[in-house]
DNA sequence: TTTTTGACTATTTTCGTTTATTAGTCAAAT
DNA sequence: ATTTGACTAATAAACGAAAATAGTCAAAAA
């Protein structure tokens, strides 16, 4: 990626994520990053593409910081579960762009988003779903009925608390007890 | 609760639920109903507030129906949980208007409902709390940390499943694997 | 040739005004 | 105490003008 590029793409990132989209102008983001606006739209072709691209590094930070956890192949699969969802929520919770993704006024019209959302739950349910394959195969797991749906279950409880979490600011306050909640699911899924 | 006062209700509920809040207006209730619209406002305050009653006769059926579960003391505690899950699951499906409030559009400005919900959450945060401190007291339940944390994040599992559940149209598909979550669930807390 | 620029155009939002619809009131009747 | 429907008040829709902002492009720079 070129350095105007780049340069442009953090702007936009830093910009979006200070005063949201709609009170974002592309005037604002050209002129705090010292480039001028065709520059903007040389790279990236409209707001809602330049948005678009900001919220898909954030995932894809998100997705290599997860890959390294659902590489590391030796671990028992319940500490791998574990370390996803507590690093999943603390990376979310930095990714700012992502977040106002959740706000209800901007369900309305995020279609151009829709497809990066979904190829991100995609993604972590095949990831879930692997695992919990592995798991099962060497014994440390054992779920009853189907695990895909299990796996998409369990996504839903996730992403059921970002909003609780990041939007009406219970971060802090929950987070400290989540592990005990982990704690409770993995038993609930282990081969006794 | 009078005659016509039911009527009314029965005939708002009606109508919000095929039109919605916004789409139905106060003189097609009165007309519906084959009463004068001052008896609307006579028994109602206002529009909002009639709304509001109409959810909360939804909200109460619903608490009416879990109320005879929770009240089985003999029952084995898990058992009462997995009955619960199923329960409010099939009540809220039927809850057309509740689901209304689901909706993003609803956010902005249903602060008069906001309260309503808010206790009905805390109703069950109690309901369920009450029924897992039982259940470790009588030795089936096995719970590490903070037990109405652990409730608080049950509800917002269930909530959370609220919107693809019945805004999605993924009930019947999901439904149908819910009675396994349940059994991890369950299992995960019970002492073995 | 690829990238950058900023004056320019096209589109969208905002605002003020009018009109239509719907929420809400009340004196009279039951 | 309850019900009624004509009535008023408030809100939403429709519209055009003005302002703000998204998006374009020919020329310049790298």
């Amino acid at each position: 990626m070129s350095p105007t590029k780049q340069k442009l793409l953090t702007t936009a990132s830093r910009t979006f994520g200070k005063y949201g989209f709609y009170k974002t102008s592309m005037d604002e983001i050209a002129k705090s990053a010292r480039k001028a606006k065709g520059s903007l739209y040389y790279h990236f072709n409209s707001k809602e593409l330049l948005f678009r691209e900001v919220v898909i590094s954030e995932l894809d930070f998100l997705k290599q910081e997860l890959t390294s956890i659902f590489e590391d192949t030796n671990a028992d699969s319940r500490d791998i579960l574990r370390a996803y969802m507590i690093k999943r929520m603390m990376v979310m919770n930095t990714s700012i762009n992502y977040q106002e993704t959740l706000r209800p006024e901007f369900y309305e019209f995020y279609e151009f988003l829709n497809d990066v959302i979904l190829e991100m739950d995609e993604w972590e349910k095949t990831q879930i779903t692997n695992l919990l394959n592995k798991g099962v195969a060497k014994g440390e797991l054992e779920l009853p009925g189907n695990i895909e749906v299990y796996a998409e279950m369990l996504l839903i409880f996730l992403k059921g608390l970002e909003t609780p979490l990041f939007l009406k600011g219970q971060y802090e306050r929950l987070i400290s007890n989540f592990d005990n909640l982990i704690g409770i699911l993995t038993k609930g899924i282990s081969k006794l």
